[in-house]
DNA sequence: CACGCTATTGCAACACGTTGCATCAAGGTC
DNA sequence: GACCTTGATGCAACGTGTTGCAATAGCGTG
């Protein structure tokens, strides 16, 4: 008889339907895809590639850059994770499927906001008009200045801009 | 007399007010800076920051990579120029003032066709309504797909989606 | 259960930026 | 025109990702 479980057992903690998913599409169920699973399941919000490098070496000192980047990629096309870009341009990972959403990112302050779809599907829709564009929210960051930090700025003096990444 | 074009001498090619306006900051002039700000102003559309090292190095060899990504901010926070993100993230910048606008990029062809600021001005109201959050549309950049990407993969298959950066 | 195809891995090298620090020089002042 | 303050430069080292390549190991097949 089959035994999946085989896997399970090289792989220890093998999360949800991911491995089969992977298999699906021709792609292969490794440990080091099993660690990265845990670990992205641990986690909350939004995390850098590096920061997921330092968790998984948390789990296994052995793990490779490379191999977690790769993974990454191999993971977004299932879409089983998605990315965002902080302020920097670095790019932010998520796990779905939390609600769909962009970001609005503050650059004084480097607050983060979630801005839920429907919020910008009038956006979307003009852009679709206007230039046939199909715009991706999921992946959509919006810099600016948040209240608080608009507030402060238009009370003092600015003179000259911080550096806007 | 004041001989402002002694600056000029030993910096080739000075542009414009720029170096008054350095000057206004407590900010200075350089040969360095001069060569960048030459490039600059040769320059149509978007470059990144390693491409206009490339281009000061072919004006002038000994041009260092730091000092290239530091005069760059400096020019920023005098508005001389802006920035917003190319798809996989990495830092665009543009002369400006070129009419301030965001970008739509598609992340299946790399298309990048211009948003301007009056087309996104509906949805920078409904942000500061919604969220008091006062976006720049001037740095602003909307992955998705172009008309004719987005035409082509409702006709082909999909199944894995390319790599979306 | 052994075999074979090929996706993955790990390594090393590279690309792009950033940062700390000692040294240099722009440019305002006397 | 010499002096002095302080911003700018260049270098070296680091952080974060990416890529080419040979070796390894999933996993579907016979």
């Amino acid at each position: 008889m089959s035994r999946p479980a085989a896997a399970a057992a090289a792989a220890p903690a093998a999360p949800d339907g991911i491995p089969g998913r992977l298999r699906q599409h021709g792609l292969r169920w490794t440990s080091q895809r099993a660690t990265l699973l845990t670990v992205l399941q641990a986690t909350e919000g939004h995390v850098t590639g590096s920061q997921l490098v330092d968790r998984c070496r948390e789990i296994e000192p052995a793990t490779t850059p490379s191999t977690v980047y790769r993974t990454l990629d191999a993971l977004e096309s299932l879409g089983v994770i998605s990315h965002s870009h902080g302020l920097d341009g670095r790019k932010e990972f998520h796990v779905r499927p939390l609600a769909e959403h962009g970001h609005l990112i503050c650059s004084t302050c480097g607050g983060d906001e979630e801005l839920p779809v429907d919020e910008a599907s009038a956006f979307v829709a003009a852009l679709r008009r206007d230039h046939g564009f199909t715009a991706r929210v999921d992946h959509l960051t919006v810099s600016g200045r948040c209240h608080a930090c608009e507030a402060r700025s238009l009370a003092g003096e600015e003179g000259f801009e911080p550096s806007i990444p």
